[in-house]
RNA sequence: GGGGGUGUAGCUCAGUUGGUUAGAGCGAUCGCCUGUCACGCGAUAGGUCGCGGGUUCGAGUCCCGUCACUCCCGCCA
């Protein structure tokens, strides 16, 4: 009870009939019947529905109040009629007589209305973001992120980790995405950077002898939004161990995000032993590294299909011998699909650019298969016989089929098996699908240099012997590199770190790097290696995609209290922004207009 | 950096083949209404059709440019 009210606007029920209360609040909605005044009274906890009559003198002040102006209501809690009673909410039982009022907030005309279930601009909605935020859902979003977080932490806790902070002013890192950078007073020309991830600083408390490391950590990238990935800052559940394995980081991450998704949803978990997938296995069957596995599609490969002479699909058969492959979509029971079902995905994989999805379904006719549809009767029995085999696809299943080189494949058919799954209404909406995505390749080949570089962290530790590494085929080098995917979103990626400066020393030779830049680009991480640092590695799954899949919303911002725009401006505190003349003189700093 | 979508009243949107004074719902203002909970009824105000240029007798509508928002590609070790 606080001089403002006794009540909040979600709490009173029949058991309080008669009592004196005071509640403040939002007027969230009037309804005005001349002699009879009904107002919704909201807060961060409810609604209750006041009401005053003609009768009290103070009738004709209330009815002019706007919506939306904060005020409190001093009254007596009234049972309702049994034909009034509004089951939607909480306090539906009941309703404030009104005996005394007291505007403790006005409003100007609002430029969004907060109580309607109507959609916004992003613009409108950013602007005025303070208002969007009083709106039921956003609102509830937003709680349900606090609790999240503090969840996770209870959890981390009872685990054995312990929150560390780390630094927020530090220096820029040479490989990765942009930094933001911070110029400092003191070092005139010198900058700090905003950490991207705390790495580094991870890695450097697990030398320095602590043992079990998390942190919700903010992350600060410069570079472009999508809608599942907020523009400069975001945050990470990071998570680094001593004197592991990466199953002992799986155990943790598996027990923990079960019980979060379990305390937060609904919705089923299809595997809670979450199943493990190599990278190379992923990409061949759903050519992605992050693939949706709510979706029972899979992708195989038919390339020596189509090196047979009793196959006569001229151009595929042609670009097979340039080098082409071809990977193919089954569709089970689509014979009876029309048409338009067929075309329709054709014309899509066009859309995307592709020269298109040819597609046949396997029928039964005299107890011989053959193809049917545009293409089928280039594919002998036996061919169909041998796809059926390779596909295990079935009498009055589809086959679609593309072809051309790898990575444009794997990129169509990764998109064409979310298309067609949709197209057939085959993924279970009500479904949590975890995967963990494993041996992640060393290197790769860069496509602009056709050098080799490190296909992801360069601090991972490769498998297999390491006293004996094949650095002269540096490809075929695993790593112990890892990511979890759910619903086909990636939640984070992680790693065992490669703890042996001198086994460092010579993978960062194979990506063209040698011992002296290798020690100036990592200096801090390098020297603290080389003083006892123990067998460690981590993760660190993405908070607001962890939000986001728990608030079932597809857009970051739904889950974020004060986002920026796509582009990287926030529109409610006009950031960023120009500064004083004076600030950039102390900072030493130049501004170069552009013409 | 590139591609798509959108931009009309405070908000959400309609606007036909280019043709009279640009409409609706919600909100605002005013009036009526004692059991609503998306209350109801009536009236009034509210417009640089994102901006600039062009075609045309005539442009919200067609063309060119530009800006904003958004989605995607690139990018995100």
């Amino acid at each position: 009870m606080t001089k403002y009210r006794t009540h909040t606007c979600n709490e009173l029920n029949i058991k309080n009939e008669g009592e004196k209360v005071s509640l403040s609040g939002w007027v969230n909605k009037k309804r005005d019947h001349g002699n009879l005044l009904f107002i919704d009274l909201r807060d961060n906890y409810g609604i209750t529905q006041c009401v005053i009559d003609k009768k009290n003198d103070l009738f004709k002040k209330i009815e002019k109040i706007p919506l939306e102006t904060v005020i409190q209501f001093e009254g007596q809690v009234v049972k309702r009629d049994k034909n009034t009673i509004n089951k939607e909410l909480n306090t539906g039982e009941i309703e404030i007589k009104i005996i005394n009022f007291k505007i403790l907030g006005t409003t100007k005309e609002l430029p969004l209305p907060v109580f309607s279930d109507q959609e916004y601009s992003e613009e409108i909605r950013l602007k005025y973001r303070f208002l969007d935020l009083r709106r039921s859902k956003i609102h509830k979003n937003i709680n349900l992120r606090s609790k999240v977080i503090s969840f996770i932490r209870k959890e981390m806790e009872k685990y054995g980790f312990l929150e560390y902070q780390t630094p927020i002013l530090t220096s820029s890192s040479p490989e990765g995405a942009r930094d933001f950078l911070v110029p400092s007073r003191l070092n005139p020309g010198k900058f700090y950077a905003l950490p991207q991830a705390p790495q580094q600083f991870k890695q450097l408390i697990m030398v320095s002898g602590f043992d079990k490391y998390f942190q919700i950590a903010p992350c600060f990238r410069d570079e472009d939004a999508r809608a599942d990935r907020s523009p400069g800052e975001f945050y990470q559940l990071d998570i680094e161990m001593s004197f592991v394995d990466q199953n002992d980081i799986f155990n943790v991450v598996e027990k923990l995000l079960n019980n979060l998704f379990k305390k937060f949803s609904n919705k089923k978990i299809l595997n809670e032993k979450f199943p493990k997938i190599s990278f190379s296995d992923s990409m061949l069957k759903y050519g992605t590294d992050k693939p949706d596995l709510r979706n029972p599609l899979e992708i195989c490969d038919l390339t020596k299909i189509f090196e047979r002479d009793d196959v006569k699909f001229e151009i595929f058969n042609k670009l097979v011998k340039k080098g082409s492959i071809v990977r193919a979509i089954v569709t089970k029971k689509t014979n009876s699909k029309p048409r338009s079902f067929f075309d329709n995905i054709d014309k899509w994989a066009k859309n995307e650019g592709s020269s298109g999805l040819a597609y046949f379904t396997f029928e039964k006719e005299n107890n011989k298969v053959l193809g049917k549809g545009p293409i089928g009767k280039l594919f002998s029995t036996e061919a169909c016989e041998e796809i059926m085999k390779i596909s295990k696809a079935e009498i009055g299943d589809s086959i679609f089929l593309a072809c051309a080189n790898k990575k444009e494949v794997e990129k169509l058919l990764s998109v064409a098996r979310d298309k067609i799954a949709k197209d057939l209404e085959i993924i279970d909406q009500n479904l949590f699908a975890f995967c963990w995505i494993i041996d992640y390749p060393m290197y790769e080949n860069d496509e602009k240099t056709g050098k080799i570089k490190f296909s992801h962290n360069p601090f991972s530790m490769p498998q297999g012997d390491l006293n004996n590494l094949n650095l002269d085929e540096p490809l075929s080098i695993k790593a112990y590199q890892y990511d979890i995917v759910c619903n086909g979103i990636e939640l984070s990626s992680g790693a065992i770190r490669n703890h042996i400066p001198e086994l460092m020393y010579k993978l960062f030779s194979v990506a063209g790097y040698n011992k002296k830049s290798v020690d100036e680009k990592f200096s801090g991480m390098i020297n603290a290696l080389s003083y006892g640092a123990p067998p460690h590695g981590g993760i660190a799954p993405g908070i607001d995609r962890l939000v986001m899949l728990l608030a079932n919303e597809k857009n970051i911002r739904e889950v974020t209290m004060f986002p920026m725009n796509q582009n990287a401006q926030d529109l409610m505190m006009n950031a960023p922004s120009n500064v004083d003349e004076n600030q950039l003189k102390e900072l030493s700093i130049n501004i170069v207009k552009k013409k």
